[in-house]
DNA sequence: TTTCTCACA
DNA sequence: TGTGAGCA
């Protein structure tokens, strides 16, 4: 399934602009539509998006995101939740 | 992040 | 007239 940038926007309650700013970062990569140059999101898009809410509710710059996301995500994801774990112990302690 | 302008259907 | 893109 393909949305297109209004109706992620609607979705997430996320401007236009930020998922254009999303994509500048390197955290999405939605494909283009040449004949008049629309974004297309699949769903690949909206699971990192959901990625992206889930890691901003934790705290995480969009630029940490992206890094993780784009670098062997499922090799690391254990990696990244521990190290959510452990910034979650410093904060309580 | 928001707002404004231009292009397209 | 509404929606999407790009810029400041």
């Amino acid at each position: 399934m393909n949305y297109k940038i209004g109706e992620v926007s609607k979705m997430f309650n996320i401007s236009k602009e930020m998922l254009r700013y999303y994509e500048k970062k390197g955290v999405l990569h939605p494909k283009r539509i040449d004949e008049n140059n629309y974004r297309v999101y699949d769903e690949m898009d909206i699971f990192l998006l959901f990625e992206i809410v889930q890691y901003q509710a934790m705290n995480f710059h969009v630029t940490d995101i992206a890094e993780m996301l784009s670098n062997n995500y499922m090799e690391n994801y254990a990696g990244y939740l521990e190290k959510y774990e452990s910034s979650l112990r410093k904060e309580i302690a």
